[in-house]
DNA sequence: GTCTATAGGACGATAGAC
DNA sequence: GTCTATCGTCCTATAGAC
């Protein structure tokens, strides 16, 4: 079937760039993985690019989809920010999306460029509005937010540089410890 | 003058790592930044190994130092953590350090890796004293410590994937807001 | 120590048969 | 749609003259 090989190209593709990026992905890699022969590689995505387009916008949409199931998978904010932050991962691999910044193939490309901000700015518009839901002005939810994916990200970073999946552990610890501390109430000196 | 050479191909080469990485650094490039010949490369650096070895370490060496400026730039504790979190940086560039954690070169080298590594360890150390100085106890301070680190390698994640300076600010302006509340007093409930 | 020339291989991509 | 064969380029590294 036709879809079949497309599909195997891009399963292939997508495992690939999460373990090593796209630049460092070689067709002669995505071809071995996936099973398929060289030319219907070429025959299914014309170019190096076409394909991280296709494998990077559907990587994209998996991870917005799975951090918004987590974020709903609780009723109250505080747990809702909870699952997010303490979500399992493979944090010794790296965030397979944020990786991406650090990709001289990404940042060549204007519209790969794009999927990545847009899943970043996505990811902090649903956890931004977990925290207006504890009834925090909307500026502070914001950057709140952006301080909750800073940390994951950064976790990754941690974990992946140590080899150590407790780094994102602590990590998490030390701002949900902050989270948990109690408030102060709006307006207060 | 022996030692010129040397000097610019490690300079130019920090350079290019910071911009690009080690594996998508090529010696040409090395070569026509620094100004000397190919012959002159592969006399002083053997292989491209080598050249990162020199470059990276000397790098990290740098990183750390500067850090620990910050750090030590004011006596009170949460001016030292201030000033560490809130230093001038060029986000949208990445951090170079942390970038080399998405390096399929580095993670392919032990002794690279480890570089990268003792930055991390060293780095959250610097700060868990800090907020040891609080008052905190060691295991809290060490998390909190990890936490504002991975802030800022998170910060550095967002502000390049979407290149905006603001996403780094608007991170360490959510962190900080925490870190400034009121703290729960030890051992209340 | 620095130069030019070049090796051997992998890269991304194309051609044309089936 | 998939195959094999091959192109031109750039890679990391070496050779040997100066």
């Amino acid at each position: 079937m036709s879809t079949d090989a497309r599909e195997s190209l891009l399963r292939a593709a997508q495992q690939l760039y999460a373990a090593n990026g796209v630049a460092a992905t070689t067709p002669r890699q995505v071809i071995e993985r996936s099973g398929v022969g060289h030319g219907s590689l070429y025959h299914h995505f014309p170019s190096k690019r076409d394909l991280a387009l296709a494998a990077v916008g559907r990587s994209v949409d998996e991870a917005l989809a799975s951090s918004s199931d987590a974020l709903n998978a609780h009723t109250e904010s505080r747990a809702r920010i909870a699952a997010y932050l303490e979500r399992p991962r493979e944090a010794t691999s790296g965030c397979r999306i944020g990786r991406l910044t650090a990709d001289p193939f990404v940042a060549a490309d204007e519209d790969l460029s794009a999927s990545v901000a847009r899943y970043f700015l996505d990811l902090i518009g649903l956890v931004a509005d977990v925290f207006e839901e504890q009834g925090l002005d909307g500026g502070v939810a914001r950057d709140r937010a952006t301080a909750a994916v800073a940390v994951i990200q950064g976790g990754y970073v941690l974990s992946r540089a140590t080899g150590d999946e407790e780094m994102m552990r602590a990590a998490v610890r030390g701002f949900l410890g902050l989270v948990d501390a109690p408030q102060r109430p709006e307006g207060d000196s």
